[in-house]
RNA sequence: GAUUUCGUAGCUCAGCUGGUAGAGCAAUACACUUUUAAUGUAUGGGUCCCGGGUUCGAAUCCCGGCGAAAUCACCA
C-alpha cells in the first residue's frame, strides 16, 4: 500500500508519542462528564446564576480544527452532539520549565481527526463564544488518515456558509464514516430516520399490535411482484430465496389468532437500481384482523401525521420546491376519479378495446399483452401520479393488478385497495386482504399463467399459504409502507442513498499492483519498496524489465532525492540478485 | 439495460486550439497569549481512474475498459 506524505507523517508521530511514553491507542475507558451541547447549556445557567466557582467539565471527541497562536491556541472538539471550542495555554498546561507537553505533544503531534479527552473549565471568550479552558488533555485515538477539512463561516446575516464541503457522492457513500464525521446534517438525517421508525413502533404498540419476525430465507418467495435473489442452503441442499415481501407470513399469523402483527422488514429485490431503488430496502408491513381498507386509511394518515409532527414540530414538511402538508384528513379519490380529473376522460365504464384506444390517445405505449388492469395503471402512472404532491389516497384498483386483495364489495372488476401518493410517489400500499381461499387459488393460478407466458415478476403459488387460508383468516386490513421512501420525504432527500447508511455500490476496483511481500519474495528489502514505487515500477513485471546497472543508478539517486538518510544504498550485486531471482 | 455528463494533491476545484501539472484549504518550518474560514513568511506534496492509439510530444484528441451522477425503462 502506498502511503501519502501526510499518512507517513502521522505514523511517525505515533512513534514519537510512544517514544515519549504516550500510547496513541490507549485501552482504558475515558469517563467524560458532558456532551458539548449539554456543557454549553450548563454554562449559560451558570452565568445566569452568577456562580463563583468555575464550571468544570470533562469532554471527549474528535479534534476538527486548530488555530494556533504561539503560546495559546484554540481548537474545535466535535462529539456526538455538536462542537465546542477548546482553549489551550502553554503555561497552564505546563506550569514547570518543561514545555514539551504543549510545544511538542499538543502543537506538533496532534492532528485534525485525532480523538482526545479534555479536562477544564468553561468560560466565554472576548468574542462571546463558550469555550473550554483546557487544563489537562489525553490522546484517546490517533487518526492515521487526514480528514477532509470542511470550513464553516457565517455571513453578515448570520447564515452558515460552508467552504470545501465534502461532497463527492461516491466517496461519501463508500466511506460513510467520513461523511458522518464531516457532514453534521448527514448524522441528522439518520437520526430522523430512526425517530420515524420509533414513532411508528410506538404508535402500533400503543394499539396493542405485536411486532414479529418472519423468515428472510424463503423456499418460495411471494407477496409482491418482483424478481428475487436466489441462494443455496448446503445442509438441506435446496434453493432459498431472499424475501421480496413478508406479507404471506404475516397473514399466516393472523390465521393463528393474533389481532394485529407488524414487522419492519428488510426486503430484497433483484432489479434495477436508481435514486429510488436499492436492492435491499426496508418496509413496514402491518396486518390487522376485523378491519378493512377504509379503516386502514385512517390509521395511515394519523400515523404519518404524527411522524411529521415528531420530526418537524408541525404537519408541513418542505420537500424540494414543495411544502407538503400531512395534516389529516388527506384527499381521497378513486383511481377512475383521478384519471377523469387529470385527463378529462371517464374510463369507468369502458371495455378493454375502448381502454386501449383511450390509452393510445393519451400517449400510453400499449401492446397486445396488456389487459384492462395494466392499461388503467399505465394511464394513471403517466397522467396522474407525478402530479399528486400533497398526500392523497387513491382507491379501488383493477383486480388484475392485485392478486392478494379482496374484490370490491360493490364495484365489479375492482379490488379494495389504496395507495397513498405523496410528492408524486407512492408511499404506501394497502388492501382489504383476500381471505377467500378458493378465490385466492384462482388468482395464484392466473399469476402462474402469466409466469408461463414469461412474466418474470409473476407470483408463485404458495400451497401452504392457501392451506392456512382454508382454516379461515378473519377479514383483515393489510398495509405496507416503504420506510426508505418515507424517510426521503421526511428528510428532504433527493436520493435513496441519502437515507441508507451503506447503499449498494459496485466494488471498488482493486489495483493489481505488486505488494511489499511481492518485492520481498525477490529478496528486496522492504525499505527499498517506496523508492521503487517512486520510480514508477508498480508491478514486478515492470520492475524486472530493468537492467541491473540502470536500476542501481536510479535507486541510488532517488534515495538521495527522497532524503532517506537512514536507508543505505543497495550494492550492485544485490540489485543483480533481485533481477535474476525467478 | 439505454442516453448524457464526470473522474487532476488528503478535501474543493482550475488547467483554453496538444508543449515541463496549478490555486485555496490541509500538511511541514518559523512568528504570534481570547482567535474563530485566525494571520504572515517559506517549504514539501501528483500512477492527471486504467489500458491502447494518433503525435516529435497527450491531463488535454480518438478507441476500449472501470467507477460515479443525472435522465429514461422496470419496480417500492
Amino acid at each position: 500500500m502506498q502511503l501519502s506524505e501526510q499518512e507517513l507523517l502521522r505514523r511517525q508521530k505515533c512513534q514519537e508519542l510512544r517514544n515519549m511514553g504516550i500510547e496513541p491507542f490507549p485501552a482504558e475507558l475515558f469517563p467524560f462528564t458532558h456532551h458539548s451541547q449539554v456543557a454549553k447549556h450548563e454554562f449559560e445557567k451558570w452565568e445566569a446564576q452568577k456562580e463563583e466557582n468555575p464550571l468544570k467539565v470533562v469532554l471527549a471527541g474528535r479534534l476538527m480544527s486548530f488555530r494556533i497562536q504561539g503560546s495559546a491556541s484554540f481548537a474545535e472538539l466535535q462529539d456526538e452532539k455538536g462542537r465546542i471550542q477548546l482553549y489551550f495555554r502553554r503555561d497552564d498546561l505546563c506550569p514547570t520549565e518543561d514545555k514539551s507537553l504543549y510545544n511538542n505533544v499538543f502543537k506538533k503531534l496532534l492532528d485534525i481527526g485525532d480523538i482526545v479527552g479534555v479536562h477544564g473549565h468553561l468560560f466565554r471568550t472576548q468574542l462571546g463564544e463558550i469555550t473550554l479552558h483546557v487544563t489537562q488533555f489525553k490522546l484517546l485515538t490517533k487518526a492515521l488518515k487526514p480528514l477532509p477539512v470542511v470550513k464553516e463561516a457565517k455571513d453578515d446575516s448570520g447564515n452558515a456558509i460552508t467552504y470545501d464541503a465534502f461532497s463527492d457522492a461516491e466517496t461519501r457513500y463508500r466511506q460513510r464514516y467520513v461523511d458522518l464525521i464531516v457532514n453534521p446534517h448527514v448524522r441528522e438525517v439518520f437520526r430522523k430516520r430512526t425517530r420515524l421508525v420509533n414513532v411508528m413502533r410506538r404508535y402500533l404498540d400503543a394499539l396493542g399490535y405485536l411486532e414479529v419476525e418472519t423468515p428472510i430465507l424463503q423456499p418460495l418467495y411471494g407477496g409482491a411482484a418482483a424478481r428475487p435473489f436466489k441462494t443455496h442452503h448446503n445442509t438441506l441442499d435446496m434453493t432459498l430465496y431472499l424475501r421480496i415481501a413478508n406479507e404471506l407470513y404475516l397473514k399466516r399469523l393472523i390465521v393463528g389468532g393474533y389481532d394485529g402483527v407488524y414487522e419492519f422488514s428488510k426486503d430484497f429485490r433483484n432489479e434495477g437500481m436508481s435514486r429510488f431503488h436499492n436492492p435491499e430496502f426496508t418496509q413496514i408491513e402491518l396486518y390487522v384482523a376485523y378491519k378493512d381498507y377504509e379503516w386502514m386509511m385512517d390509521l395511515v394518515e394519523e400515523m404519518v401525521e404524527q411522524i411529521a409532527i415528531e420530526l418537524h414540530g408541525q404537519t408541513t414538511v418542505r420537500v424540494g420546491q414543495n411544502d407538503i402538508n400531512f395534516a389529516r384528513p388527506w384527499k381521497r379519490m378513486t383511481m377512475f376519479e383521478a384519471i377523469q380529473h387529470y385527463t378529462g376522460v371517464d374510463i369507468s365504464q369502458m371495455n378493454e378495446e375502448q381502454l386501449r384506444t383511450t390509452a393510445q390517445k393519451l400517449g400510453v405505449e400499449t401492446d397486445a399483452t396488456m389487459g384492462k388492469g395494466k392499461l388503467i395503471d399505465e394511464i394513471f402512472g403517466l397522467h396522474c401520479e407525478h402530479l399528486l404532491i400533497q398526500p392523497t389516497f387513491i382507491t379501488d384498483y383493477p383486480v388484475e393488478m392485485s392478486p392478494l386483495a379482496k374484490k370490491h364489495r360493490s364495484k365489479p372488476g375492482l379490488v379494495e385497495r389504496f395507495e397513498a401518493i405523496c410528492n408524486g410517489k407512492e408511499i404506501c400500499n394497502s388492501f382489504s386482504e383476500l381471505n377467500d381461499p378458493i378465490d385466492q387459488r384462482e388468482r395464484f393460478e392466473s399469476q402462474v399463467e402469466l409466469g408461463m407466458r414469461g412474466d418474470e415478476e409473476a407470483m408463485t403459488l404458495d400451497e401452504d399459504f392457501l392451506r392456512a387460508l382454508e382454516y379461515g383468516m378473519p377479514p383483515t386490513a393489510g398495509l405496507g409502507i416503504g420506510i426508505d421512501r418515507l424517510s426521503m420525504i421526511m428528510t428532504n432527500s433527493a436520493s435513496i442513498q441519502d437515507v441508507l447508511f451503506f447503499p449498494q455500490m459496485r466494488p471498488e476496483k482493486k489495483v493489481h499492483n505488486a505488494t511489499v511481500a511481492d518485492f520481498k519474495a525477490l529478496g528486496v528489502a522492504e525499505m527499498y519498496v517506496p523508492i521503487i514505487q517512486k520510480l514508477g515500477f508498480w508491478t514486478i513485471e515492470d520492475f524486472k524489465k530493468n537492467t541491473a546497472n540502470k536500476l542501481h543508478n536510479d535507486l541510488c539517486s532517488m534515495r538521495k532525492k527522497m532524503k532517506l538518510e537512514n536507508v543505505p544504498n543497495p550494492t550492485q550485486e544485490e540489485v543483480e540478485s533481485w533481477l535474476s531471482h525467478s
